[in-house]
DNA sequence: ACGGAAGTACACACATTTTTGTAAGTATGA
DNA sequence: TCATACTTACAAAAATGTGTGTACTTCCGT
């Protein structure tokens, strides 16, 4: 028995595989702000919310429980009025969240570059 | 003179900064993928097609000259009929892509734990 | 001391915007 | 007839924004 209906190992280039979903959280237009913002530590959603500009907070939570469904935010809410919720990376979302960050970080360094040769 | 009125240094995390567009086309839907399938070299554009599964023409098309405005992709079209195009990275394309793949290969080696984690 | 305003971490309903898909068209060679 | 590499118009779906409510606490002015 070798042969099997679907394939086992993950790849994103297949419509099919749940590989995609996760990497869509990832890359999403807040997701990638979250972790990245997260890099430098804990932060409460207020805090989350002043460090990413223009983001509103019905998507900073939408984004933030995807995130923390695919593990790669922790949640630590305190029971206290008023609210008081922390959020920072597990050990896997550091490891996206460096990648990601690193992927920012070559954009912002080549952006010039970028620019400048649009217009050609 | 030390005082600017704004900002000279890109920064993701800022509302107005252009690099949030760039970003914006990496991190897309397709963006990503067509990052990840030019990888393994050139491809022509129905190849491509193929090869990334669930998109569709129009959304290929579409993103393609996004990352080609940016100089991640470059295009070449042969004056032939019937029409044959092909696309491959720039230099900078391909350490855009290796970021993007590097992201993509950690969410696909660890899709068990995300997946198994989940529903706890 | 007392009333009022602002801050907190969301959820929810509703409106708008953005993204994406679909179908059709093109000129021609195999 | 199918494949090629798109474009464009139209339609459907998904993402996002806006405003409201909550149950209090702290800070402010008077």
């Amino acid at each position: 028995m070798k042969k099997m209906a679907h394939d086992l190992t993950p790849d994103v280039l297949n419509d099919r595989c749940p590989s995609r979903a996760v990497l869509n959280h990832v890359t999403s237009r807040w997701g990638v702000l979250i972790l990245i913002a997260l890099q430098d530590g804990t932060l409460r959603f207020s805090a989350l919310r002043r460090r990413i500009g223009g983001v509103s907070e019905r998507m900073l939570a939408q984004s933030l429980r995807l995130l923390e469904d695919d593990g790669f935010v922790r949640r630590t809410a305190h029971p206290v009025v008023p609210p008081h919720v922390d959020y920072d990376l597990t050990p896997l979302g550091y490891e996206v969240a460096a990648k990601v960050h690193a992927l920012a970080s070559l954009i912002e360094g080549n952006l010039g570059q970028i620019i400048a040769q649009r217009k050609t």
